[in-house]
DNA sequence: CTGAAAGCGCTTACAG
DNA sequence: CTGAAAGCGCTTACAG
């Protein structure tokens, strides 16, 4: 029934170990026998058993994506597809496929983690690095599973794709002091996370050389309660706010844009600059400011970064920091 | 090093093929030793291998997700990934990983389907119906590959998860009708889909509903420039428009939101329907109508289908329709 | 260069 | 109920 590496042999004439170094373009075939053998399995479309292979190599030809999930995070949909879209083309390329590991909803990564690891069935890893048990990274290195980082995390330093938090960030907020904007405020994602911790100094970077001392730093989770909290606060305490630097997209930026719409401040007088682009901004009676982030990029350097190490090169740099692009508005 | 089946059968003195039977809930293992042979397991953090499973049981653990990719349709980011979330989580509680499947882009999917095929790896698909070769679907049919639709295809009946295309729009062009628009133009995506098929009809029977005798019908592409250009005729032809309903999101809305703001246009002159809920609606200067589909259910009831049929059940319905939540502005 | 053999870690008839 | 054996379709030393 199923066209088996044993077929092959026997119609080459040849032992399955000739095909198998044939097909996989290893030495010790003559270029007689490799090129009959190729043209044979060509012919017959013969593809060898993804699990057989597995099996007998332990390399399972596929990769995973771990994608934490993030309260209130949801917006972030645009952001992880962009870039799940993006790995699964690498990967195909290197005839890899690509598992998507996520946590139920509320729990945290290292179930899907741990199933993957025990089950052996990825090669490799790509992870969102923000938010991350120390111990899943233990577990990985110990059972030798090779992992890239897309962002980059606060305890552990690691191969990672990241974007130029701080750089966009100063770019951003300097943009709003250029525009006369004194009285910039700061509503900021949870300050463990690294990429907050670097836009919140690419904020404070930009009001140095703008030579601005006023400066406001608010911190939340991305709960939708605390964001609007927050926000509310940061208009109530600061009368004379002339801008609003929102640290990250999704549901976040939404309540921040909700609250200020609702507060009966007139909007247009609020400088608005966000680090996350949508296109939607375009539409609506605040004038938005972003950073905008390359996310096909971000996807396609991180499955590069894998298969580099899957394939045994390693890296020369540690740490790669894509270019963000700044949309004026 | 790694932990087998043999080291249990070793510790737990029986035959591997004991302890197989006992783990995957087989019958023939006496209650004593299923219970020791748990517990054993358990302690020692157990988990069979996947590729040696997949391998012995021809069944792969792992569902793929089939995701077409449609011309200016990027913002159905937030509509996949909210899908992909759901569906990983119900193939989790099934114990089976979550494969992508999406072309490299401008390919179709047969590319990666077959691949799929031929290689064995998954064991059921997820495809998104809309735009489907009848090839890929033959090929499927006859590999024995059990697949379920996410949404339906206009050629090809099988068994589907989709929303109420038809009711939903009627309900928000009955909607825009209620509020005394009169003028209701129907901008529409490819007609050779079914959705917009339904969609359409939809609109059809509420202008009839309402006694309205005019209508409008243009369907493009996805692509921005057809889109663009079909609103912008759609505007000058019909200077008495005062309602537009659009039949889909992502970028083919905001093309028609643009075109509608950049016209000159009063935009709050004329009614906005959308099949398709955003956010960030609330916040722009145009009421816009919207349908909400129920994306994580679209996930977990496709899902849940495929897993009736891999575990041999055959549902009683062909075509499970969701109900459409009206989000009026 | 070539091939016979063992082995990857399971499952699945089959016999007892 | 229990277990010995064959087999899933490959890869990988190893010997020739």
């Amino acid at each position: 029934m199923k066209l088996t590496i044993n077929e092959i042999a026997e119609r080459a004439q040849v032992a399955k170990s000739t095909v198998s170094k044939a097909l996989n373009g290893q030495k010790g075939v003559s270029d007689e026998k490799r090129r009959q053998i190729l043209a044979l399995a060509e012919e017959l479309n013969y593809e060898p058993s993804a699990s057989a292979q597995a099996l007998a190599s332990s390399r399972t030809g596929s990769i995973g994506l771990l994608i934490p999930h993030e309260a209130g995070y949801s917006l972030a949909g645009a952001y992880w597809s962009a870039i799940i879209t993006s790995i699964a083309q690498v990967a195909n390329l290197h005839n890899h496929s690509l598992l998507i590991l996520t946590p139920a909803t509320g729990d945290d990564v290292s179930g899907p983690v741990e199933a993957v690891i025990r089950r052996r069935n990825v090669d490799g890893l790509i992870i969102g690095a923000e938010k991350l048990d120390p111990r899943v990274i233990s577990r990985l290195i110990e059972e030798e599973i090779p992992f890239v980082f897309i962002g980059r995390n606060a305890q552990i330093q690691h191969y990672s794709v990241d974007v130029d938090n701080l750089g966009g960030s100063e770019r951003l907020v300097s943009h709003l002091a250029s525009a006369g904007r004194r009285r910039i405020a700061c509503l900021a994602g949870p300050e463990q996370y690294l990429y907050t911790q670097d836009r919140v100094a690419g904020y404070r970077n930009a009001l140095a050389k703008a030579g601005i001392e006023w400066s406001s730093v608010i911190h939340t989770d991305y709960t939708s309660e605390a964001s609007r909290e927050a926000m509310a606060r940061l208009l109530t305490e600061h009368p004379d706010l002339d801008a609003l630097y929102v640290t990250a997209g999704g549901e976040f930026l939404l309540d921040c844009i909700d609250v200020l719409r609702l507060s009966g401040e007139n909007p247009k007088r609020i400088g608005l600059g966000a680090f996350d682009d949508y296109r939607f901004f375009d539409y609506i009676d605040i004038p938005v400011c972003a950073v905008r982030q390359p996310l096909r990029e971000i996807g396609e350097a991180a499955a590069g970064l894998l298969f580099d190490f899957l394939s045994g090169r390693v890296p020369d740099r540690m740490n790669h920091v894509l270019d963000v692009e700044l949309v004026l508005r």
